[in-house]
DNA sequence: AAACAGATTGAGAACCGTTGTCAAACCGAG
DNA sequence: CTCGGTTTGACAACGGTTCTCAATCTGTTT
């Protein structure tokens, strides 16, 4: 691991803005740009190998830690599979949710204010204060019908 | 592990349908039986301990088989926690969502038709088909206000 | 430029929920 | 009772994630 490495071959830093407010090292803006290369939800093993195959060793330990990162500055969006694995993806900054092709992952986001208001008032109904939710929806897409 | 044993102190057996087509052995009624005497979610070591203490040993192998034929049934729900655990409860047979508090755990029940015809509409807006989703609404009940 | 302090990394161990293994026990049919 | 498929439980194995900690890096201060 040396981050001094500046070899001709070394693809220039893509990513400026610094990840959510920790130093841009070179692993996290390899993280951080590699996630801009797809559009469904990749779990963080795909991800780790995903840099693997680019030529960017990047420890498993630290894509964990980078994604959380990300993930927790809302940079990213994190989905829990039904077999219970995290899967992450970059996404818009405003509040939405997926649909999402059980097959190949494809991922639409979709939006629903009356949901919104609805899981807001149901919630206010029933006393509960500080409210979040989940919300995804599964399907087959049109190409893997 | 012998299920001849029906000393007098061995409780009456409460449950009397079969569990989910399955033969009604001991330890399937057990665990069926203790999942009445909670009415929010609890993951399968949670369940297994709960009854330890009820002196019904069962293993945890056999409870998590257990909750897996049940969940299959549909006789309980399964929820993801954030940390990625299954948590089990036993749940009306029509399709709901629930209001969770984040602190206790209280849990409840809620139905929204115009979100279903909403998650209905905008799978097949684009194109997707054999639609399911999920939906969890997290909050702080009054009482852990 | 050299030194320093704190942040970051990576390899591997540890963790933890869950599933698989398989011999022993069980159960219902005949 | 006997027999064959079902179920069980102790334990190993598994897979994803987190922890550990020494080595390395980075920004800042001399
Ligand atoms: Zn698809
Ligand atoms: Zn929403
Ligand atoms: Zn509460
Ligand atoms: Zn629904």
């Amino acid at each position: 691991m040396t981050n001094t490495d500046r070899s001709p071959d070394t693809p220039d830093i893509q990513r400026s803005a610094p990840v959510a407010g920790g130093r841009p090292t070179k692993q996290r803006l390899a993280v951080a740009n590699v996630l801009d290369s797809f559009d469904d939800f990749r779990s963080a093993q795909e991800i780790h190998a995903l840099l693997g195959t680019k030529g960017e060793n990047v420890g498993l330990a630290t894509v964990y830690r980078t994604l959380q990162l990300l993930a927790d500055a809302g940079e990213v969006d994190v989905l829990r599979t039904e077999e219970g694995e995290a899967a992450y993806r970059r996404c818009s900054d405003t509040h939405h949710h997926h649909l999402v092709c059980r097959t190949c992952g494809a991922t639409v986001e979709v939006e629903g204010p009356a949901v919104e208001r609805w899981t807001k008032s149901i919630a206010a109904e029933h006393g509960y204060r500080d409210i979040s939710h989940t919300l995804e929806i599964f399907g087959t897409c049109a190409s893997c019908s």
